[in-house]
DNA sequence: AATGAATGAGGTTTCATTCAT
DNA sequence: GATGAATGAAACCTCATTCAT
């Protein structure tokens, strides 16, 4: 669980007491630990006791910044999905064709969750049963990124020149796409030395083409490959 | 009046001590309020005490039948993994065509989860994040779990007298798969409505023909509708 | 805060366990310990803590036999008020002519101020401010023992054949009578060569006869002096 | 808790730093936010960081004010206390006949006492239970109260040209009659709508005719009425 | 086989107070 | 004279676990 003891005393004096940072600062750095110690050991396996230790400070510093354990959770977990959002979300309007969109966004994603394995774990599957704020927080993002999924599913399926799904398919879609991605993302693990583009190629078959054409020999295939 | 009482209580007596079952009949029971406290509230949630209570039992009893905590937890994961890959099991082998056994498979599952919805989520999402004993023991089940889903997908691709796929491609696609199982189990609970064939059915379609080919118009249809 | 630590080891056993008592009887102990380290601390004052330490048990058990610290104080607190209430209604009970009764009571409620000295401080007098549970259970014991003293004036104004006061005057009468009484109790702690009857004595005056009476020279006098 | 946030910034200056006060006036005002504070919330209810937030300050300047929250307590109390003996002195004062006096200065202990209920509540039933400094300064202002009206006492028992009473039996019948004020003072907030004049009349009829008296017609009426 | 009593360690949270600037 | 950052101690309460019967 990594102490991380604040690099302590850069100026070398024998302080007894903790070097004192802005506030701003000082949060930053809790926040750090305290959202690597939830991604290693959980909401229930943190306590507030080993993230102020861990994080070199007291733990009233801890509840001076952030108002609960939940809070700190949540702000933990925000920590991961925000910038995940960002990620796939830049990723997609980068590319150029809808198809092309989808693509880019499961790649990101994929590229995400592999560098941030064990908080996703954590913080995102965590959402299902976690109850109360942190619940409803968590919960909150995951369904924010799956509706990044949705929307672009749906500019993808422009590319065919076929009617917009309705809501209710689409959602469906974009649900199985992320189970998708996810589990894939699982699989990754045992092959490491797949690069990420060959495992999101899968997923984009499996999305796109689907088990049955691929065994006819019909293949998905990046616009820029 | 002072019987002598020597069997338990058939009298409806009020005695004050527990009524003395035989000792795998007392597991079971034991093990059937265990599994729905876990279910309600997860590892963390549930406490060695409430269970003994909710189960009419003291504490000691519980540490004699089962370990620890984990042990019991343990215990009660099976008790959803076993008959959930007996069910699919037994659905996939009741099919006759190979990709009939692989929808047959799909089916079974999404009624499943949908059926012990709470303890899926508990057991599946502590899967994740748990350590030491019983998280192994979940983790296992969930391997299982993929497992059988790559095995069905092995037969089902002989449907297309497609040479059988290597087993890292097999396997990625039974982790894809077994992903948009679980999320669009997920989804239906938006959709309660849905009848449990048409929510397979998508996961089908988008497994076996992919959304690109839905939107051409191609889809795949269960053998016998 | 009296240690009182458990009549320790009556058998000599040198155990390094804390000798088992039945249910009732730790209940008892604790409770007598717990109403010491209130009356000498007051609600705030005392923690779980020290008063399981002053009891030599651990805090669970505490907990096991008292829901919380709310508990346990209104536990502490019946202990002191039920008693009163009997004492002071059976005094009365015995006396023979009304005015008698009132007198009969004002003594033997003082009588037992005088003996629960500190725990009156902390239980009679913490009912005005504290909140809560205890607040509630503590301000319906002192309204118990002002109900008990309207009573006692009712039957006494028979004495004078004059027509039963209206609730409302007889109420405000016994408010401050029993103002009265535990004012002039703390007032005793001055000069405890007192003896109870010459106290109460004063009390009756005061309440009977005023002090523009006792001026006058009139005074009332005990029915069996 | 009124936050009262020292109306900050008449200039409309958006300054991040708190207006800069002269002592005297700082002090002011943070005493009349903790005063408030303390009687809401008793002692231990009210945190030296509540009482800071309160006012506008930091903490340090609640230290560099009063030296600790018992001397910032103490402050509070004697800012009841003072206020009390003095309305009650001069209200004395201004009666022209000894009993007069008594009446008046009972009458301007009850209105001050419901003007002040909700501190009266703390700062006087705190008075009994709580140790260290403060304990000791409420006891004397307590005191102090109850020798004022043994002062009006003895002059009131000139009326009736009886010899002094003796400094015992002065101090007695000091104590009973604040304890019947306290008390009635308590009653009345079950009567709200009956007017100070009539409930000290109450008190004044209960201490110089007594009930006995009064149930044979005896009455004490104000001396302006 | 089962019980009631007990424990030690740890959980989150809050307090009065004080440095260092 | 005032601030923001920080602390150590302690509060209440709960847990998994185990004796002794």
């Amino acid at each position: 669980m990594e102490p991380t003891l604040s690099s302590p005393s850069l100026t070398g004096m024998p302080s007894s007491h903790r070097v004192r940072l802005p506030r701003a600062q000082r949060e930053e750095q809790v926040l750090a630990v305290a959202y690597a110690s939830f991604a290693a050991g959980g909401y229930d396996g943190s306590s507030m006791s080993a993230i102020a230790d861990a994080a070199g400070v007291t733990k009233p510093i801890l509840y001076s910044h952030f108002e609960s354990k939940d809070g700190l959770y949540s702000a933990c977990a925000d920590q991961l999905v925000e910038p995940m959002l960002e990620r796939v979300e830049h990723a997609a309007r980068a590319a150029e064709t809808p198809d092309g969109q989808l693509w880019a966004g499961i790649l990101a994603q994929l590229e995400f969750i592999a560098e941030h394995r064990a908080e996703w774990r954590v913080y995102v599957r965590d959402a299902a049963t976690r109850g109360g704020t942190p619940g409803i927080a968590l919960a909150q993002g995951r369904r924010r990124v799956t509706a990044l999924l949705a929307d672009l599913i749906e500019l993808a399926s422009e590319t065919a020149g076929a009617p917009p799904p309705p809501e209710m398919e689409r959602d469906a879609f974009a649900h199985a796409l992320q189970g998708a991605v996810e589990q894939v993302a699982s699989w990754w693990e045992t092959y490491p030395e797949e690069a990420a583009e060959a495992v999101a190629l899968r997923v984009m078959n499996f999305a796109w083409v689907g088990f049955g054409g691929m065994t006819e020999g019909r293949y998905w295939v990046p616009p820029d490959y």
